[in-house]
DNA sequence: ACCCATTACTTGAACTATCAAGCTTCAAGC
DNA sequence: GCTTGAAGCTTGATAGTTCAAGTAATGGGT
């Protein structure tokens, strides 16, 4: 249940230094560009739009809280608040769950709807601009592989999810 | 001066999607991964913690305010308001500069560097579990240099800042 | 000697995130 | 049909971030 043994550390390498640092700089950059980016034309943090994104692409556009917040990587709690200032702008409503009085459905709105529809080509523009226009094909597919299996590494054990008698 | 075409955009097929979620979903689940490590075992936020290893690693363990913001990528406002903090935990302390009575330098105490000494181990532990451990020396490699790639196209164009007149 | 644009840093307000409760509903076991 | 533990979501307090505006010192020019 540790995540470190604490003794003897074995320190990165310079390589490893430089590695790790350029992830940092760019991983902040980055989240700051597009933050900023998404903040001047949509009125909304990164993370914002991305909750509008996956509600858009949902079937009747609608997904329950505690799966929006899963796919989303953030807790529910943080999705709650969030929701609450979307709903203040009038682009996602709740609805109650019909099958489970606790449940409730995060739903974009027509409003909402035309938000994304205005600002996701300025914004698909910003991540190409800022990421794929600056790397080669090869690049491309490596940062898809890495950033794949560091994000499963990360993951709650997803594996098995279905599996339940595995857990 | 526009940062979008905003007229049929060029949206991200199949793959560059799921890169570009790998990425997303990789790089917060590791922030929020290496906040939460530092939060338990030593009392701040991943990048305040940045904030003391460059301080660490300066001479005299101090540095201007400015160039603490732009070694760290963040706003002068952020560091001061993160200054703060950390002067009331006792772990940095802020000088005048003597040459220049508008400058401020933060400096690392005693305690602070006690604070890293003691926390290191476990960041770095983490760090590799995360990440390095994952990925083929390669992959490791590859990183690196897209990340690097990626953060030049976002920094302030710092080429030439000692050639002003090119700017 | 005096302007004045620039640089260095700070401040306060509004916003967003996190953490630890909290409330309600569900469903499994008795 | 109760009880009880867990699931689903919210709330309020505390902490951190952002943005716009502020003060003060500097360094050129005139």
């Amino acid at each position: 249940m540790n995540t470190a043994p604490a003794e003897d550390p074995r320190w990165l390498d310079d390589e490893e230094q430089r590695t790790w640092r350029a992830y940092l700089h760019a991983s902040v950059l980055l989240e700051d560009h597009l933050d900023r980016q998404l903040q001047r034309d949509a009125g909304m943090p990164h993370i914002y739009y991305g909750l509008l994104v996956q509600l858009g692409e949902s079937p009747r556009r609608r997904l329950r809280m505690t799966e929006l917040a899963r796919n989303a990587k953030i807790t529910r709690s943080r999705l709650s608040h969030a929701i609450a200032r979307l709903e203040k702008n009038g682009w996602v409503r709740r609805e109650d769950c019909p099958s489970d009085k606790r449940g409730q459905f995060a739903v974009l709105t027509d409003e909402g709807m035309e938000v994304l529809r205005r600002t996701a080509p300025g914004h698909v523009a910003a991540v190409r601009q800022a990421v794929f226009d600056r790397l080669s094909p090869e690049q491309q597919k490596s940062l898809g592989e890495i950033m794949q299996i560091v994000a499963e590494g990360l993951q709650p054990e997803e594996a098995g999810a279905d599996l339940p008698w595995l857990r």
